[in-house]
DNA sequence: TTGTTCTACTGAACGGCGTTCACCGCAGTA
DNA sequence: TACTGCGGTGAACGCCGTTCAGTAGAACAA
């Protein structure tokens, strides 16, 4: 009677091939360069096929992009084991970057692509995104409160500046706009070194805490 | 006799044309829903006409792209009026992030859109990039000199961190990978607020200067 | 077993794309 | 007037994402 059960799991067979061979070209051709006939190809079915399984192509990538953040969290997400302090921040977000390079196409869907369908839309299926962030933030928090940063700082500023030192530099050099023997990582290093010497110190100028939404 | 020029004149015209068409179209559509038909459509001439002009799609947003960092400097290299101070170095920062935003499709051709032929490749085209880029550490060296940051520090180094930094919350803003209601332009000036400060203050961990190649 | 229903899949097609090429009309030249 | 050369065209090639009528075969009902 497991007939249903059988099938089903046939079902999901051909979307993970599906989802596989995607990854596997657009890993090695790019988003542009990977067609629906390619794909089709690779897992020996018809175009027409796939559309059995996705709506539409930007469907997969949709896809696949949710596996990237899956990825990446579980990188980030190792236990806690070293006690909150600047030094698990510095290297929560150098990780960050380091899965730019490791994984530059999931990096690109998930943060560059414009022609992959913008992501921040689908709010039910990216959740989990925002989960990950808040408790990252309160990791940044419990280090704010040892003292570590001027009081009153908030943490959701610093993930968002730390965040946008690192990946800066994680696009330059993924988009190759970086001059010819540029060291991205130690770009990476230092942009993020001084954010974080900055905030450490307290910024003079115009900051204020950003509101959330 | 002027026969040569006029027909270079023309030349020139309607090269102009295909530029401006394809500029108008790209702001209004995205690189990749520009086809070299709708472009010849709006010109009011056929499609292979366009293959005279320019070797490629690729070619003509190439062009773009160099006429992209030709608009950003005309608006950076005005008259260095007040004197070298660190709120010129923020001002210079900011006005790349504004042009970010008021030119989001030449800011995505030159620095983001992967689809684009790298633009690090035509190095003669590109040349006067590299001019203006030294031109700018200068001016950050004449303010290293007035003591506003620590001895020794590096123009060039604070050059990239302060461009990275930036250039990070304009992708962000740009591929819509913020959260909804985050405020983008206060993000850009607390990061570059924040790298400011700590190049000021002197980072304290493994900064060292970046070797130029 | 037989007949019916359902579903996964296919082949062909549609309208689009970038690019190429044989050809043609016409301005410029001799 | 005859010739030359260049700018421009229409048609085509081989791709693309996507749709749809149709079909083979598995699952199920009688």
């Amino acid at each position: 009677m497991g007939v249903k059960e059988r099938q089903e799991r046939e079902r999901e067979a051909v979307a993970r091939g599906i989802l596989d061979a995607a990854r596997e070209l657009f890993v090695v051709e790019g988003y542009q360069n990977v067609s629906i006939r390619k794909i089709a190809e690779k897992i020996e079915y018809s175009p027409a096929a796939i559309y059995g399984y996705f709506a539409s192509k930007d469907d997969i990538f949709l896809a696949l992009a949710e596996e990237g953040f899956r990825l990446l969290f579980a990188g980030e997400a190792h236990p806690p084991a070293a006690a909150a302090s600047v030094d698990r921040i510095r290297d929560g977000f150098l990780r960050f970057y380091e899965f730019s390079k490791t994984h530059p196409e999931y990096f690109a869907l998930m943060f560059v692509d414009r022609s992959v369908p913008k992501i921040s839309r689908d709010w039910a299926r990216f959740g989990f995104v925002r989960e990950m962030r808040a408790t990252m933030s309160a990791g940044i928090q419990s280090v704010i409160d040892s003292g570590a940063f001027p009081p009153g700082t908030d943490a959701e500023s610093v993930f968002r500046i730390l965040m946008s030192a690192v990946h800066g530099v994680a696009v330059l050099r993924l988009c190759e706009r970086l001059a010819p023997g540029e060291d991205a990582d130690a770009l990476a290093r230092d942009t993020l070194e001084a954010a974080l010497a900055g905030l450490r110190a307290g910024i003079t100028h115009t900051f204020r805490p950003v509101k959330c939404n």
